[in-house]
DNA sequence: TGGGAACCAATGTTGCGACATATAATGTAT
DNA sequence: ATACATTATATGTCGCAACATTGGTTCCCA
């Protein structure tokens, strides 16, 4: 649907005002339908990137401090993120031997079988980008990455 | 910046991955940076929003339902960003004369002077897009709207 | 080696999104 | 007119973002 219809506004000041709210807008778009595929899983999206981010250091175990510089959002609180994991034992948390500052953060085998069962979840719903053409989506990557320069 | 170097991730599946995360993670840019921008003002994106709903209704009233439809985010707490704003005295809330279920909500003449200060702050941000063309500002927009076909 | 700086994680607070439920007012059908 | 559905808003709960602060640990160097 026409971004003018999504959020009842007739017209944009100019193309770059429309251009930020339509990548907002879209943003949530895509959020919002990636969430609701994870939430029969009893999963929420920053709990799932933390899982994948651990499945990647398995069996290396990561710090609070990994998880966040590898987050998208640097200013979540990983902290509380890995206490809903924990307490459905998907991660274990324990002190660093050679560090007792940080905390080795590991994923379970529970926590591993449910990224199995996620598996198509992420790529399924990327491929709601599919009315895009291949190249498109790659013109659509380097238009962002000039706004971010 | 490039986004693999940003969310030090070094491959994506394929361009259409690639796409979703930029996407998602240049809204969040964007919206952090505009954001920073208002906090000056006491004022959150949502309260500016719903600010800019209202006066755009003013004189006249506008329900909770009216702030809903045209937010961006359809399923947030209307009701309770019009508390924030009417605790700051920048919006009155007060019983629909015609249908005493519903609530007129209008916004205050300090409400209106707060728009007028922040006035170029939006379109500040927005320009934050100038290492865009307007054409490629377009073209983007034009991208994005396809996705959500 | 003693002390302050730097580091790492946890916690407290506020505001919001998502979702379910409550409460009151209105509309409608018989 | 009464019962029932519908509408409009408010409220409760959970999880997360943003930001500040705390507490414990390690580092470093004078």
């Amino acid at each position: 649907m026409k971004l003018e219809d999504e959020i009842q506004q007739r017209a944009f000041k100019n193309a770059y005002q429309k251009a930020h709210l339509n990548v907002v807008f879209t943003a949530g778009w895509l959020q919002q339908r990636l969430a609701a595929a994870f939430k029969p899983y009893g999963l929420t999206l920053p709990q799932y990137n933390v899982l994948r981010i651990l499945r990647g250091q398995h069996p290396k175990p990561a710090t609070v401090n990994l998880l966040i510089e590898r987050m998208l959002d640097k200013t979540s609180n990983a902290s509380r993120i890995v206490d809903k994991l924990e307490a459905k034992h998907l991660v274990t948390r324990q002190i660093c031997p050679s560090n007792r500052r940080a905390v080795d953060i590991r994923i379970t085998e529970a926590g591993l079988e449910l990224l199995r069962q996620t598996e198509s979840l992420a790529d399924g719903q990327s491929q709601g980008l599919h009315n895009l053409s291949a190249e498109e989506a790659a013109q659509l990557s380097d238009l962002l990455d000039k706004i971010r320069d």
